[in-house]
DNA sequence: ATATTATTTCAGAAAGTTTTGAAAATATAA
DNA sequence: TTATATTTTCAAAACTTTCTGAAATAATAT
């Protein structure tokens, strides 16, 4: 295979993987061209390589960045700004997961934490089944919430050499 | 809160956060609506508590059935047909975690794995480049997909009490 | 056997999401 | 300052996914 070829479908593979995690698939398409790309590329360089709009690549790149996965380069004496992607892939992973924990994890936690305050009597089948339910996925989902923050606040070498190793 | 009202919030909320994930918001509504009901329910019931229509509930609870979070039942004398969820929170999140292992991470692994055999001269930049991303990727999901494993295969309390316990 | 009830299927409709592209805004150059 | 290059915004269009509902199929009862 050659390496245009082999690098569009990694683009196209990234993005479906992606689309699948409930990620823009636009998104993980630009975010693996310049996880590939040795140089910062321009807006216009990434248009012609992906195929898609301005107004795409805009909103798309923006977002990259507010995931703190892709930065902006400002190069003397040019206009155009260039775009570069985070390449340590265990920071790449940790970056997402500290992302969707606050977006996502975060806000599942309070929402389970009000509704156990539901009123009613205990010896209702319906309610005593409601808080069964509720204690035990708060009690898995506290569980994750410390082993992510543990994965954040960790390095690689902790987590690679410690953890893996142990579950060997 | 009354039980009702936390019921649907409960219900509203499982399924945002499915369809953040990828999964289909009314797959995880009646996965939630079978969590928190201490019986079996019909089809009838789902349609009519879910405000859904037939033809959605049963091709949603045949997903769930596949993905082992959801059984038939059927009662001697009774011509309906019953549903009930997985209770056990542990083996929703075991279940859920081996069918998209299967579903998403092996297809990739096998992708990963191909094109790392791409042509091309070493010292070219963008060969070197997407070698070594490859190469950083294919590391991490292989180490991703042992954990995986040893999740999948380890029991519960293995798992909370030897692993969550060191990480804490 | 036929009738009755329940379930599945799938084409088209509805809803949801992403993308475009042109206009507005911003930044730098002359 | 005005001109030119670049980026951002957002309404409408294109695309994707999900849902409906009626017809087909299946299962049980009479």
């Amino acid at each position: 295979m050659q390496l245009g070829e082999a690098k569009q479908e990694f683009i196209q593979n990234w993005g479906s993987l992606g689309s699948q995690w409930g990620i823009n698939r636009t998104m993980a398409q630009i975010h693996a061209l310049l996880l590939i790309s040795p140089d910062p590329l321009t807006t216009e360089q990434i248009m012609e390589e992906l195929q898609i709009s301005r107004g795409n690549t805009s909103m798309n790149v923006r977002e990259l960045i507010n995931w703190q996965l892709v930065k902006k380069h400002h190069l003397a004496g040019e206009r155009r700004e260039y775009f570069s992607a985070e390449k340590d892939i265990w920071k790449v992973f940790l970056h997402i997961l500290r992302e969707r924990k606050k977006r996502e994890l975060d806000p599942v936690i309070r929402v389970i934490h009000d509704l156990q305050q539901v009123n009613g009597n205990e010896k209702d089948r319906d309610v005593k089944e409601f808080k069964v339910v509720l204690h035990d996925i708060n009690k898995l989902v506290s569980k994750g919430d410390r082993a992510m923050e543990t994965i954040i606040r960790s390095d690689e070498s902790w987590f690679l050499n410690t953890f893996l190793k142990l579950l060997r």
